[in-house]
DNA sequence: AAGACGTCGCATATGC
DNA sequence: GCACATGCGA
DNA sequence: GTCTT
């Protein structure tokens, strides 16, 4: 129901359906009725509750079996899972008359879309953690022949430890990239310099967004028969690395405890900074770090590994 | 009853 | 050509 | 769709 309500254009909706299903994942005890989750569920307000009833009495959603047969909604679904994609241009596409991939390929789609489409099915795939190492050794070894004082780290699942990914996260930072450089627009062109380096050993095949703070592509690893696979590269200043080191790697879930944790303290956790909030709600300075571990001594809990 | 719900970089469209 | 809006991904 | 104001 979440993927339907996003593919419509209604995000609010697929994260209250998101909040849902998490609380409902979370919960230790097996839930007797819709109303018992709409009570004691976080998230779960009178219509899902209704909907976890239909579920419990008869195994199915009504409302779900609607939706997946209705063939605008098997399409919208089909069309959004090419990157580019979204709700408003799938619209479109299905109004005027689009079905297929197939279809699509015969429309006039921008350079994301295209990509998208030319990769279909190699983006579904996910990377085995034996591959993500081998990504991992060619982009490090590049980027350290171009200047052995970035720091490149690889975030995401692989980060956490996972036997697969869905894609390459990775997050790189410089010691002369600072705030300020940042603030003042400096061109730190160091992005532009690891992609013209990646593309010419033929690692990066294709580009979809290429800036000077964020770069989204795609890498293929030097085998016969390698898969497509998507690597985005962000490049932080100092001040912001260890935050963002925490927040890329995740979990989505993990970030939202944190942050929870952090308001109640009297903090503010974000990707770019963990700054002091006053009773009155006015944002202090960012509070210098210089480890993962020291936001968790901040935050006054104990020290996880990404792994845990 | 009504508004918030994360936010921002990049590509591209739109209007001047 | 420039300034701003929209779509999208994360 | 849910929660808060």
């Amino acid at each position: 129901m979440g993927t339907i309500q996003k593919n419509l254009g209604l995000k609010h909706k697929y994260m209250a359906y998101t909040t849902a299903a998490g609380a409902l994942a979370a919960y230790p005890k097996r839930i007797p009725s819709g109303a018992v989750a709409q009570k004691e569920l976080d998230g779960v307000g009178q219509k899902i509750g209704l909907k976890i009833q239909e579920i419990l009495d008869t195994g199915k959603l009504k409302k779900l079996d609607q939706y997946n047969s209705d063939p605008k909604i098997v399409t919208l679904n089909l069309l959004c899972r090419v990157t580019g994609v979204g709700p408003a241009a799938a619209r479109k596409w299905i109004d005027s008359g689009v079905k297929t991939i197939e279809d699509l390929k015969k429309e006039k789609l921008n350079h994301h879309q295209e990509i998208g489409v030319k990769y279909f099915e190699d983006f579904e795939k996910r990377i085995p953690r034996s591959e993500m190492q081998e990504i991992k050794n060619i982009v490090k070894t590049s980027i350290s022949q171009l200047d052995q004082l970035i720091t490149v780290k690889i975030c995401g699942s692989y980060r956490r430890g996972s036997e697969s990914s869905g894609d390459v996260d990775v997050l790189i930072t410089h010691p002369k990239f600072t705030n300020e450089k940042k603030e003042q627009k400096d061109t730190f062109d160091l992005i532009k310099r690891i992609v013209d380096r990646l593309e010419k050993i033929k690692f990066l095949t294709d580009h979809l967004a290429n800036g000077t703070q964020q770069y989204m592509g795609v890498c293929k690893i030097p085998k016969e028969g390698a898969i497509a696979r998507r690597i985005d590269i962000k490049l932080f200043p100092k001040e912001s690395f260890y935050t963002a080191l925490l927040h890329f790697t995740g979990s989505g879930e993990h970030n939202r405890q944190l942050s929870c944790i952090a308001i109640n303290k009297g903090f503010k956790l974000s990707e770019f900074s963990i700054t002091p909030v006053g009773s009155t709600g006015v944002e202090g300075a960012p509070i210098p770090v210089q480890s993962e571990k020291e936001i968790y001594d901040i935050l006054g809990i104990p020290f996880r590994k990404p792994s845990e």
